[in-house]
DNA sequence: ATACTAAGTAAGTAGATACTTACTTGCAGG
DNA sequence: CCTGCAAGTAAGTATCTACTTACTTAGTAT
């Protein structure tokens, strides 16, 4: 009968201490947080975690492991962008997702943020299992729409980074500078102003004559364009 | 005569004790740099520093303080936006600007995400002085194109957070994440299309009558087989 | 009960860290 | 020249850090 157990079983102590690891690395990150409050705030002494892990680092590593298995958005990503709607539904709604997930928990962003700015070696590794997966899965539907004749004919990369950098800096500026201290913004207008703007930049202009491009607005009143920069890229 | 000075003033060498100790806080961050590694950079004994400075963090402070100072983008960004040109000249010479700063001097906004991240009290401070000036600027430079007919209806603050967003988070994926290592972009051509994407997007439509909005797509459909021309140049 | 094993700890160690104290040295003005 | 003072230092100290070692305890199979 184990009814109130003094005692975790190995692998339980395990996930115990990567989890409030993982808390404390993402409040102070690695060189801010000692073993010392690991062990407090999981209520063991510092032996023991060291059984459970060589050194802080590989806890470390183990942390940022365990996070990146946790969320795999490629997946649901990819879903989300293969699933029926316009354009505009889906992009949102991947918006959308995106600043609700960050708001919520933002330990992610924020391991992500101290591993690169410490250094680590496993910076590099960790955006790009975590976040480059994004940045393909966005090219290729943007490639694909392009394709389709809906999208204009602007690098994938760079788009589907717009896009991102639009979504994600933005919520950079709200939960990690204090953004929403002065101003508050709901999720559903965010993402549906963001994605407006970007969308309505991106999709082809409906009867534009071959070859020539009309501006969208001529009365720009600062000096006249002769002509528009074009989007290609040869450097 | 003071030819080969030995020792410095009390203001020089104050000065260049800050001027490393910059450095070394952008590249390893509050905690992570010691008094000793800034008193060795600085080729001066650790007590020396803290004749200067009574603690590291009130050296951290100044360090802050100097930088919100010598940088203040407000300014020249504002005489920017007024200068003559197309807004696509305009907003891709602001892009080029930011992100070419960014490359050579990355001090800067590697101490604003570390005292982001460590939640000094400085941080929402330095956020403020720093950053939110661009939002502003921007903001106004927005609104009185929107005034003018120029550009669409759209929260000013959150599309000058789009456009920042965009270059912002591109510099910091290929600065911070190495992004570079995989993707070199040139600076032209990053600020050309982001500058075309966000433009276009912001631009009130051609023919539009005044009031009534028409979507480009108004098909909506995800499926859209709009018929286009082979607009855009390809290379 | 006993004995075995895995979970857990008390009490360290060597080195680093922020900061101090008591002293020395270079240089300008009389 | 020498003297006063600001610039600079050598050698600490108390505390903290990651990590260890030698030990104790709880659960369980026999």
């Amino acid at each position: 009968m184990a009814t109130a157990q003094l005692r975790f079983t190995a692998a339980g102590r395990r996930e115990q201490i990567l989890s409030v690891a993982a808390r404390l690395f993402a409040r102070q990150g690695f060189q801010g947080t000692t073993t010392k409050q690991i062990a407090e705030h999981a209520g063991v002494t510092e032996a023991l975690i060291f059984r459970h892990f060589p050194t802080k680092e590989s806890l470390y590593w183990a942390v940022i492991q365990g996070k990146i298995k946790g969320a795999s958005p490629r997946d649901r990503m990819r879903q989300r962008l293969n699933s029926a709607g316009t354009d505009a539904e889906i992009l949102a709604g991947l918006a959308a997702e995106i600043l609700e997930r960050r708001s919520t928990d933002q330990t992610l962003s924020r391991l992500l943020l101290y591993s690169a700015l410490e250094n680590h070696r496993l910076s590099q590794r960790f955006f790009r299992n975590h976040i480059a997966g994004y940045y393909d899965v966005l090219a290729e539907y943007i490639r694909r729409r392009a394709r389709e004749g809906a999208f204009r004919d602007v690098d994938p990369l760079l788009a589907a980074r717009g896009f991102l950098g639009m979504v994600i800096y933005h919520s950079w500026v709200q939960e990690l500078f204090g953004g929403k201290r002065f101003q508050k913004f709901s999720v559903e207008q965010v993402s549906r102003t963001l994605v407006d703007i970007w969308l309505e930049g991106m999709l082809q202009p409906p009867k534009a004559a071959p070859g020539v491009r009309s501006r969208k607005s001529d009365n720009g009143n600062q000096r006249a364009t002769q002509e528009q920069g074009g989007v290609t890229q040869n450097s």
